[in-house]
DNA sequence: CGACACGTTGATGTTAGTCAACTTTGGTGG
DNA sequence: CCACCAAAGTTGACTAACATCAACGTGTCG
């Protein structure tokens, strides 16, 4: 009986990849680490120590320039996979959203099992290419949208993205959701100031795209419209 | 006697994990295929049926909006890999940037090559975890730099990779090198216009940052002053 | 109730985009 | 070999989009 057994990612994250044994023994490596809103697990430039599988809540990746430039270059929900494994630095810093929780393994160790784990490899694999190509779709709205097609094809991945498993989704989710970002993470994600978000925010609600019934909630009224703004 | 034999990048691309043996069975399923400059191999959002290793030349990848934005999401150079295992569907094109030569497998060959080879898979894992850095370190660029930051950046960066084995290196390329690039394709690299990208390079080129001794051919005359505008 | 962080709005400035004319380059054929 | 042409690149004048700066709401938590 490992503490994986009560793993609500167990099915979804790289571990699925994983045998009862071999579940034993990677539950010998890992353990759970709580963080809360706001809190960072990795630093950009450090030593790249350790990875970890997001068991609940939201994480963001970014990098910033020396003169304090931030970017977010992606976004982790539960059961996706933070860290990097066979290099020596992290090239982007790694920091919950919400509060969240972790199952954190040393580099060093993770490095080995996976070694000795092919299939666990191959899962890593293909969860990367698709990260890659998530990350790839990104830079087209990073160089060639403007603000309201940024914006709203912004809120139409977030429709899609917090309404897989594990992020609290209820029926009709899709249309009506909690953002996990503040406006300024909004414009950290996008490449934009603060001011133009909200900006773009008034907007979009001015016209009945959507309904905005607190700070982050968001209420799609007419995906037809946000589609189409997205370009 | 393989046709791998004769292979330039056979110690640098994938490939390299394999033994004599494989190499043997893997060169049965690849052929070579040479492509002239602005001939393209992949095609954004066709099914994803061919995988390669890049032999020689530069090749882009490129998305781009319905109405006609392009954005180039990636550049590969000799022993670089191209395309999407495991995917059903390409998500960018790939496009020769100069007359190249490539190493041709199908993906279904491919792929279960793969499966059966995780040495392979591990290069294939780690190549496309740096891959994702780079990717995220441009996204950084594209969200957060000016104009002149871009294009001093991507400079810096050219100036780099070309001089990787493969790409004529000869001593002292490091500050003289030819762009595989048009200005276009300079601007799709940046999220910038052509005139902008032009008016850049005219404005290093006043202040003696670089010289420009032909349309494609670049001299880093002071990489002090580069690096110090790349932000 | 008040303080503070977060968000919105408005006025203004700056950067890069747009549109258009012009120049240079490299290739082709007379 | 040179003249011509098309494609590529440059430059200038103007415009639009987003940033910046500053003031003003608003919700949250002690």
């Amino acid at each position: 009986m490992s503490y994986c057994d009560t793993c609500v990612v167990r099915n979804r994250a790289i571990c699925a990849a994983l045998d009862a044994e071999e579940i034993k023994a990677i539950s010998g490596i890992g353990r759970r680490r709580k963080l809360e809103a706001g809190e960072s697990l990795i630093w950009e430039g450090d030593d790249s120590l350790l990875v970890a599988n997001v068991i609940e809540g939201v994480l963001k990746l970014s990098t910033g320039t020396e003169d304090g430039r931030e970017q977010i270059v992606g976004v982790v929900y539960p059961s996706d996979f933070i860290g990097r494994p066979f290099g020596s630095t992290t090239r982007h810093s790694v920091t919950a959203l919400t509060d969240a929780n972790v199952c954190v393994f040393s580099r060093a160790d993770f490095d080995s099992f996976a070694a000795d784990h092919p299939a666990l490899e191959n899962k890593l694999l293909r969860r990367t290419l698709a990260e890659l190509d998530r990350t790839r779709k990104w830079m087209l709205l990073l160089g060639r949208k403007n603000a309201e097609e940024k914006l709203s094809t912004f809120l139409l991945e977030m429709s899609e993205r917090l309404t897989e498993p594990g992020c609290e989704s209820m029926d009709g989710a899709l249309d009506n959701f909690e953002l996990p970002f503040s406006r300024q993470q909004v414009a950290d994600v996008l490449g934009l100031t603060i001011e133009t978000v909200s900006r773009q925010f008034t907007r979009l609600k001015k016209e009945g795209v959507v309904d905005l019934p607190s700070r982050r909630a968001v209420k799609i009224l007419d995906r037809r419209a946000l589609e189409s703004r997205a370009g």
